[in-house]
DNA sequence: GCGCGGAAACTTGTATACGAATCCTGCCCG
DNA sequence: CGGGCAGGATTCGTATACAAGTTTCCGCGC
């Protein structure tokens, strides 16, 4: 763990963009931030897989704290999707089914959609150049074999692109949307699929910066279309999927 | 208080859509979550203007629980940009900035814009006539001069039509975008406006209906731009509006 | 042998206790 | 007379203690 660019959002209460918050401040905050990350980052690199139970007092122990901080970096992780709570049955890795899949997959194209053009207006050079380097690290991670950090700095272009449309609001959104896609692709993303795309990050730039927006939103639509349909979404539910489950084993 | 139709977001560590919970299901959860809506009643219809202080003790005193179960409804008010939580310094009532308002209002056009279209080729009879019933509460609540109650009503058709769109982390968004522009216009709104707007709800329903969509995209996208304008959101920082509220008196 | 209580162990929910930071007041000094 | 500093009071942050719920497992009856 402690992967240092790693980016659990920090947002809520607070209305400051970002801070510096290299050090512990006073050594307060960080330290439920320091469980917020972990738990995030393990979950998004499948350490931790969906359904896995967490118990309060084991994380207790794990970052010698009390349970009322364990308990407050959980609430938060359960507000951002990652984790479900259960009343007096503890919080478990949340494992979205595939209709929520398709609905967080459905409401990021549409926020997505519209943030190239607000992109487009808003794009100096150098954002530009900030967008080329993000894809660098991605390839970096990709050719290197780096499965977990792929899909993070994947992501994180998409947060980038969101920040520069300069709207917080959306921003908050859509560092949202990007850890529950991560979350989903996590868990359903077919195993053999070839883990590099063929550079539609690097081709959205380009049209971006040429100013063809049409090409540009059409791209980005058809980049999230191709990334949800990598994903084994079969829409079943939990019953048929038990049966079909166990449908190769009743007959020894 | 108690207003017995009050809707504030109980979303969060939720994935079901809707419970019951009319009752208090063993007295546990219900606490805090009266917490969050007398505070969230509260603050939408002004009677806690923005800036005002929460002290943990008072209101552990008035609904006669621990500071542990205050903290957690405050917890959750703070991340629906409610409240404003400033670490060992307390809660106080959020009070946005022009430039976050703005920001909050350009969201929430983005995400409506999209989701009449969406609207249109989901809605049924039905959804139609729940519109119409809504467009009446509402005016009923203008007539009777109820104004924290119009403001609730007017973005209650608001979510509505979100959840008409079907996408379930959409209405999610939109839940938190209209309590914030319900926030924002009870800062913000100056005083002598008229209550009742020229029912633009009633006519955008006649234009979904008809099945005129960019008609109806349209009077959206115009219907929100009309309510922003309507507020008094100068740009002046904080200085500078201390300077002016001053300028008028220092010279008796 | 199988299913069904029931009690013990464990886990979570809530309340309380204590240490730390902030705010307020009054005093001292320039 | 005003500003700054120190001490007390108040409030927040964290840890711990106790109560209530859940899970597990064992023994009993069928």
């Amino acid at each position: 763990m402690t992967g240092k660019l790693s980016a659990p959002p920090d947002r809520a209460h607070k209305t400051a963009p970002a801070q510096p918050e290299d050090k512990p401040k006073r050594g307060a905050r960080a330290v439920d931030l320091r469980i917020y990350r972990a738990v995030f980052n393990a979950v998004m690199s499948q350490r931790l897989p969906p359904g896995t139970r967490l118990a309060e007092a084991e994380l207790c122990e794990l970052y010698q704290v009390s349970r009322t901080t364990v308990r407050r970096a959980l609430l938060r992780l359960a507000h951002d999707h990652i984790l479900e709570l259960r009343p007096n049955r503890g919080a478990v890795v949340a494992s979205p089914a595939p209709a929520e899949a398709r609905e967080v997959f459905a409401a990021r194209r549409l926020l997505e959609r519209q943030i190239v053009p607000a992109v487009m207006r808003n794009a100096t050079p150098a954002d530009l150049t900030r967008l080329r380097q993000s894809i660098a690290a991605e390839h970096q991670a990709c050719h290197a074999g780096d499965r977990a950090n792929w899909i993070r700095l994947s992501g994180e272009f998409h947060l980038i692109l969101a920040e520069l449309a300069g709207n917080r609001v959306l921003l908050g959104f859509m560092t949202e949307l990007v850890t529950r896609c991560s979350l989903i692709i996590a868990l359903y993303d077919s195993p053999g699929s070839p883990m590099c795309e063929n550079d539609e990050h690097q081709r959205l730039v380009s049209l971006i910066e040429q100013g063809l927006q049409d090409e540009a939103t059409d791209l980005m639509e058809r980049h999230l279309l191709k990334i949800e349909a990598r994903l084994r979404l079969a829409e079943r539910t939990q019953k048929l999927d038990l049966a079909q489950a166990l449908s190769g084993q009743d007959l020894p």
